[in-house]
DNA sequence: CACCAGGCAAGTA
DNA sequence: TACTTGCATGGT
């Protein structure tokens, strides 16, 4: 079945799902960096901490000690790794684009991708969620439930093959357009968290 | 008790 | 290029 068709079917059944669910650029990309191989509910209460503290902002989490960034981080787990992640991002931000999103999101997207890569903590996935769900840009996520989606309804090859190409199949078949792809990805999770707790189900 | 969750980097062959 | 390992919490 073509990809956009099944994309279709997932938005009838399950509806729109408001993503990325943030309420600044600053919040979206930490909790991107938060949830990796992290359940987001305790990326929730890593956010939490991060509010309390009035640290979910690009200008304080450059001049936070990595030591208190990471207890407040805690809960989602690697804190020391994504405590030193985060301060990364907000000093390449401060240091190379006077600290603002709008500076930095003036690239064009392959160059973007580039700088954001060049993070130590962000690879690839980290990297295109924030082009997607911050700088609105038509990139397409994958993660370990695009894999497993694409195993499930007849890619099972594809579902092997390396990031940019298990992208490049989905982008091959879609028009270009960040609201699909914003929409797809979230969609794709919603079906995977639902399969995971129905393991015994068939694809759908 | 084991296993997994909206990965990444560094090392080895 | 293709594995393997360390990183760490909280839920099932």
């Amino acid at each position: 079945m073509k990809l956009l068709r099944l994309y279709e079917k997932l938005l009838n059944e399950y509806g729109t799902q408001n993503w990325w669910p943030a309420r600044t650029r600053a919040e979206m990309i930490a909790g991107a960096i938060l949830t990796q191989n992290t359940a987001w509910k305790n990326v929730e209460r890593a956010i939490t901490n991060l509010h309390r503290n009035g640290a979910l902002n690009l200008g304080t989490l450059y001049k936070i000690p990595v030591p208190e960034l990471a207890e407040w981080i805690r809960p989602a787990g690697y804190f020391n790794q994504k405590a030193g992640c985060l301060k990364n991002f907000a000093s390449l931000l401060h240091e190379n684009y006077t600290g603002k999103l709008d500076r930095l999101f003036k690239l064009g997207t392959d160059e973007l991708r580039a700088v954001l890569l060049a993070v130590k903590g962000i690879g690839k996935e980290t990297a295109d969620c924030i082009l997607l769900y911050a700088a609105k840009r038509p990139v397409f996520v994958v993660d370990a439930y695009t894999r497993r989606f694409l195993a499930a309804h007849g890619f099972e090859a594809e579902s092997k093959l390396p990031y940019d190409a298990v992208a490049g199949t989905f982008t091959a078949q879609l028009p270009e357009d960040v609201q699909l792809f914003n929409e797809y990805h979230a969609l794709i999770v919603r079906w995977g968290k639902f399969h995971s707790n129905h393991k015994d189900s068939q694809s759908c």
